[in-house]
DNA sequence: GTTCGACCATACCAGTCGGTATGGAAAGTT
DNA sequence: AACTTTCCATACCGACTGGTATGGTCGAAC
């Protein structure tokens, strides 16, 4: 029996005070959290933590590095049972989507994280890194299910580029709309995602052939309505 | 002559404010901006800025606002000229990809609400008025161009979304990735995004039904290099 | 057992910021 | 002119925060 708690090994101290500068980070967002806070989670003070990290800012990229990780070893195993290359596409998309949609500590941390990067370079340079990881993750699978004939060909890499844009606006979108959450809405919009792949070259058409249709199609928003209305106006008082 | 400055009608004052505070948020970010520098820039002092907004969030919405209307003002100016429907969509599209990843400005503004939205219903409610404002401008002119038969038939508004949350999502990557800035590139992913409208119904390839060239196509990224690497941990010190 | 360096806690500092109290000037009203 | 309302400036408070100074503790080497 050990009477005293036997303080843990200081070489597991940096990654439990970065696992919990992502969790507190992820929770309320890098601004809204002090260092108090993220050495008490990992069981120290703030004197420890200075100790190992030599500032917030150095927390935050050690906390991004978690973040990828994580992400690295969760997509992998969505992927891993399957064995076809357009299964394993739509899984890939599948977990995302559904992570992007569901996952508020994923989206309260990158979106903290692009703050961030408006004036860090180093939190830019990090995540551009993470970024051409994920691309080049997504372009392996797209190209080999062109190569196996699951999809057909198209410059891989920009279909990517949109995917993933689309990918990161879905989650932006889900914070203020939270009705993307629903099933059938999430199997929707994976189906929008994947048809980036599914299309062949689009075809552009030529003015001048307008259908004899065309009158029955009506402008489906009435014009009167089109004025943005935005939030109410607060600048007068009662 | 006036030898006394003759300060301004306070009907202005508002106005100002809100326009004070639009533009150091979009320069700095909401949390690195405080009230003395907003009423500074709008010529009053903080007393006085709290006349007229009860709080630094209530000031956030005006400053909102102020983003809505430019917004809607220039993206009409953009398409005023154009009398073909699909000029219009093509010229609101440009305009829009110019301005995400030009203007810096708004990748703040924009991307500090988002962090706010997170824990703000006030935020939340306000982008979401904006955002259907957007949608239903955009699912306009889409359905406009398709009922002309300049565009293939299909899903307006679920398109719509998929490219409104691209454009989002290439706000945020012009940040980190300023490549995307060159006109050439922009011109290509102004391509991607029309391509969402000009496609048709994907088609969806069956398994089985592999080409006798898959082989040409190899995979184009070398196995090795797919592990991302992330950013370099920074929990070692010297 | 002494020493030394890695590791951690306590206390504190210097500055910042949102918000308030208060009084005075300008403009309108009677 | 006397009075009221609107609008604005000054001064200030209380809470909070990133970072530091300093001293203590524990284990290992000698």
């Amino acid at each position: 029996m050990k009477a005293k708690p036997a303080r843990p090994p200081a070489a597991q101290m940096p990654p439990r005070l970065a696992q919990s500068a992502f969790e507190l980070f992820a929770e309320r967002g890098f601004a809204r959290v002090n260092l108090d806070q993220i050495a008490a989670r990992a069981g120290v003070t703030k004197g420890s933590l200075y100790w190992h990290y030599r500032s917030k800012h150095e927390l935050l990229l050690a906390a991004c590095n978690r973040y990828y990780q994580q992400w690295h070893a969760a997509v992998q195993a969505a992927i891993a049972p399957r064995p076809d290359p357009l299964d394993r596409l739509r899984a890939a998309l599948e977990f995302s989507v559904h992570s992007c949609v569901l996952d508020t500590q994923n989206r309260m941390f990158t979106t903290s994280l692009f703050l961030l990067m408006q004036e860090d370079a180093g939190a830019r340079a990090g995540w551009a890194q993470f970024y051409a990881a994920v691309r080049e993750f997504y372009v392996g699978l797209v190209a080999t299910a062109q190569a196996a004939g699951r999809l057909p060909p198209g410059d891989a890499r920009r279909r990517v580029d949109l995917m993933l844009e689309a990918m990161e606006g879905l989650k932006l979108r889900a914070g203020f709309e939270p009705q993307v959450a629903q099933p059938a809405e999430q199997q929707a919009i994976l189906a929008s995602l994947l048809g980036i792949f599914q299309t062949g070259v689009p075809q552009t058409m030529p003015a001048g052939m307008e259908p004899a249709t065309a009158h029955l199609h009506r402008h489906p928003t009435p014009p009167g309505r089109t004025q943005p209305t935005a939030c109410t106006p607060p600048s007068e008082r009662s």
